[in-house]
RNA sequence: GGGGCGGUAGCUCAAUUGGUUAGAGUUCUGGACUGUCGAUCCAGUGGUUGCGGGUUCGAGUCCCGUCCGCCUCGCCA
C-alpha cells in the first residue's frame, strides 16, 4: 500500500475519498469487540481511523484492536465526516477515516518514552536525550526541525537574491592561538602533527575575499572546545557571511533586511527599525554589551549624589580609578523585595564581582529600610533624579565603572524575571556598535582582542591604536535580539601593517604571528579588497524563532554539559591499532592530591 | 576547575525524626465496553532506591567516595 496522504492533510472536501495513510500509533481507544479508534500520527499531524463491523471484516477489526502505541501501519479506508463530536484540537478534527485494510509495517517494543503531547515536556531530558529518536516524533520538536529548516531555506535564498556565493571551507585546518580552546584531530601522514577543528571560517572567508569572490555565505559547523551552557554547546552551527567593497552601514543595512525577512517570513513577526547603539551606552544604561531592551529598569549614574554621602562604599568605590555609584529604580518594588528576594539579587551581584548590593525602599514617609540613613542629604535629589514615586525600591552597585555596570546589569535581569516584567512574545532587536579594541586580560597580563584579532579600527581612530589601545574602538557590531547575542561581525583589516600593529598590540611576536596566521598576511599583501563580514549563530536565532531558551531543543542530535551524546554513547574509546597508526599513547595523569 | 540542584518501578513522582512487606498515577499484560478522542471500569506484571564503601539492632533517609543529568561562575577571539 502506498501512502496518499498525510496524517494532517485531509478534511471535509476529502469526504468519500479512498485514502492510504502511514504513520505511528499514537493512541487507540478500544470500546469492545466490534469498535476501535486509532490516532495515527506522521509529521504532518494526527487523523482518527474508526474500524467497525458494518465497514470492514471482523478480523481486521480484532487486528485493529491489538494494535500498541508507536506500532507503524499503513491504513486504507475512506474518509468521512465524523458521526462523534468534531475534535477541535486537531487540524483533521472534523473527519475520520473508515478503516479497511491494515498492513503493520512494524510492531514496536514497548517504548521507554512516549512522544506524547500532554507528557513529553514532563519527561526528564536525560531521557528524551538517550532515546532521541522516540522524542523527535513530538509535534513540538518536528514543529522546531522545520523552524531550523525555514530559517536555513530563508537564509539561502535572501543572500542568492543578494549576490551571494556559498562556498565551503575546509573542516581540517591549522591551529590558531587566539580565541577558544581548539578540538585537535591527529594527523596519520605527520605523525605528531595535528589539524584542528575550525572555531569559525573566519581567515577562509577573508581569504575569499581576497581571491575575489565578492559575496560569501556558508552554513557551517563550527567547534569550541569549551563548557557548554543552556544557550551554548561545543558544536555548533553559524550562518557565515562576508562582503568586499563595503562598510559598515552597508553591511548593517543588508543584515536587517536578512532578519526583518527572517522574523517575518518564520514566525509572521515584524521587526520595526533596529536601534545602533554604542557598546559604551549599552554599558552604562543596561549593565550588559547585549542589553535587553523589551523592560526598562535602567542603570542610572549616582556618583556625583553617592559622593556627597557619608557611605563608605560609595566613598570608597569613588575613590578608585574609574569608580562609580550605579542604581536601578524598581517600581513598586518596596512590597515585593522580602528579604529574602533582595539576599537573592545580594547574590547575583557579588557573583559578578560586586561587593554588595546596597538596597533601600521609598515609602510615603521617605527612605526605610537598607541604606536609609546614609541617605539623609541627598533624599530629595535622588527621588528627583530617579524619578522615585512612594512604593520603589532602589538598588545600588558601587565599584569600578565596569563592575558596577555588570554586576547592576545581572540584577536587572534577574528582577525583571522575578517580577513579570518581561512580555511574551515579544522581540526587541539592536544593533550594540563601537566596541572597544582590546579588553586588558588580568591573567596574561596583557591586552586581547574583545571581538577577534582581524576585525579593524574605526578609521578615526587609527591614531590611537598604538599610543592608547585601551581607549582605541573597532568597527566591530553585534546582533542583539531579547538580550541575546544573536551574531556578530565587523569590518577586517586589509592592511597588512595595521594588522601586523595589532598583532604586536596582543603579543603575539611576528615569528608566532608568522607561523599561525601566515597565510593570511601574505594573501594581504596581495591585493586585499576592503571587507567585512558576520556571522549569525544559527541555534540561537531558531531558539529565539521557536521561543525555547534551551539549545538543546533546537539540535536534532545535541550533547550534554559534559560533551556526551547519550544517545550513540561517544565520545568513547578506540581500538589500539587505531592509536598506533597514529603514533599515540594515552598517559594516566598522576592524581595531584 | 569552583558553586548549587537532582538521580526511587519503563515514564512522572511520593515515602514523617533512621523503623513493619518502598507506595501512587501512567505505560505494559489480561478482561469488560458500539462513538471514543489524555476514553472509562476491573484485575495483574513491574524495584541493584545511580554505583562503591562506612555508621547503626535497623539506611531510600546519615557520613565518605564516585558516576551521570541540569543550572551557573570561570571559560566561550
Amino acid at each position: 500500500m502506498k501512502r496518499t496522504h498525510d496524517c494532517g492533510q485531509l478534511r471535509e472536501s476529502n469526504s468519500g475519498d479512498i485514502v492510504v495513510l502511514a504513520g505511528w500509533v499514537n493512541n487507540f481507544r478500544d470500546q469492545g469487540k466490534g469498535l476501535a479508534f486509532i490516532d495515527l500520527r506522521d509529521r504532518g499531524g494526527i487523523t482518527q481511523v474508526v474500524f467497525n463491523l458494518e465497514d470492514c471484516d471482523a478480523q481486521t477489526v480484532e487486528y485493529a484492536h491489538s494494535l500498541r502505541r508507536e506500532d507503524v501501519v499503513a491504513i486504507k479506508g475512506v474518509v468521512q465526516p465524523r458521526q462523534g463530536k468534531a475534535n477541535e484540537k486537531l487540524s483533521t478534527g472534523s473527519i475520520e477515516v473508515i478503516g479497511q485494510t491494515i498492513e503493520v509495517l512494524n510492531r514496536t517494543d514497548n517504548p521507554p518514552i512516549l512522544p506524547d503531547e500532554h507528557d513529553g515536556e514532563k519527561i526528564s531530558e536525560e531521557v528524551r536525550l538517550k532515546y532521541r529518536y522516540i522524542d523527535l516524533r513530538r509535534p513540538r520538536m518536528q514543529e522546531i526541525l522545520r523552524i531550523r529548516h525555514l530559517v536555513a531555506r530563508t537564509t539561502r535564498e535572501y543572500f542568492d537574491e543578494h549576490g551571494f556565493l556559498e562556498i565551503e571551507t575546509p573542516l581540517l585546518i591549522k591551529s590558531t592561538p587566539e580565541g577558544a580552546r581548539d578540538f585537535i584531530v591527529p594527523s596519520r601522514i605527520y605523525p605528531g602533527e595535528w589539524y584542528a577543528l575550525p572555531q569559525s571560517p573566519q581567515i577562509f572567508k577573508q581569504i575569499l575575499m581576497v581571491a575575489g569572490c565578492d559575496r560569501y555565505l556558508q552554513i557551517c559547523k563550527c567547534l569550541r572546545d569549551e563548557d557548554p551552557r543552556a544557550d551554548r554547546q561545543a558544536e555548533f552551527t553559524q550562518i557565515d557571511l562576508e562582503l568586499s567593497f563595503v562598510d559598515r552601514d552597508d553591511i548593517l543595512d543588508l543584515m536587517e533586511g536578512f532578519m526583518r525577512s527572517l522574523f517575518k517570513q518564520v514566525i509572521d513577526v515584524d521587526l520595526g527599525d533596529i536601534p545602533r547603539m554604542p557598546w559604551s551606552e549599552a554599558m552604562e544604561r543596561f549593565g550588559s554589551d547585549r542589553p535587553d531592551l523589551r523592560f526598562d529598569l535602567e542603570l542610572q549614574d549616582i556618583s556625583e549624589l553617592a559622593a556627597r554621602t557619608d557611605f563608605r562604599v560609595f566613598t570608597e568605590a569613588l575613590a578608585k580609578e574609574d569608580g562609580a555609584v550605579k542604581a536601578i529604580r524598581v517600581p513598586d518594588g518596596a512590597g515585593s523585595f522580602s528579604r529574602k528576594v533582595t539576599d537573592g539579587y545580594n547574590e547575583v551581584a557579588r557573583a559578578h564581582g560586586a561587593g554588595g548590593l546596597p538596597t533601600v525602599k521609598y515609602t510615603a514617609n521617605g527612605f526605610e529600610t537598607g541604606i536609609a540613613k546614609f541617605l539623609d542629604g541627598i533624599g530629595d535629589d535622588l527621588v528627583a533624579l530617579l524619578g522615585l514615586e512612594p512604593g520603589d525600591a532602589v538598588l545600588f552597585t558601587a565599584d569600578t565603572r565596569d563592575i558596577a555596570n555588570t554586576a547592576l546589569g545581572a540584577v536587572r535581569l534577574a528582577a525583571a524575571a522575578d517580577l513579570d516584567l518581561i512580555p511574551e512574545g515579544r522581540h526587541d532587536a539592536l544593533w550594540v556598535i563601537d566596541f572597544p579594541m582590546f579588553k586588558w586580560d588580568d591573567d596574561g597580563k596583557r591586552w586581547a582582542s574583545e571581538h577577534h584579532p582581524f576585525t579593524a579600527p574605526r578609521a578615526d581612530q587609527l591614531e590611537i591604536l598604538e599610543s592608547n589601545p585601551g581607549k582605541c574602538l573597532s568597527d566591530g557590531y553585534d546582533f542583539v535580539v531579547n538580550g541575546s547575542e544573536a551574531g556578530g561581525g565587523s569590518i577586517r583589516i586589509h592592511d597588512p601593517n595595521v594588522q601586523k600593529t595589532v598583532f604586536s598590540l596582543l603579543n603575539l611576536s611576528e615569528e608566532e604571528a608568522k607561523s599561525k596566521f601566515g597565510f593570511l598576511l601574505d594573501a594581504l599583501r596581495y591585493g586585499a579588497p576592503p571587507h567585512g563580514g558576520i556571522a549569525f549563530g544559527l541555534d540561537r536565532l531558531v531558539m529565539l524563532l521557536a521561543g525555547t531558551d534551551n539549545i538543546r531543543d533546537v539540535i536534532a542530535f545535541p550533547k550534554t554539559q559534559n560533551g556526551g551524546d547519550l544517545m550513540s554513547q561517544a565520545p568513547g574509546p578506540v581500538d589500539m591499532a587505531q592509536l598506533e597508526e597514529l603514533q599515540l599513547s594515552v598517559v594516566e595523569k598522576a592524581k595531584s592530591d
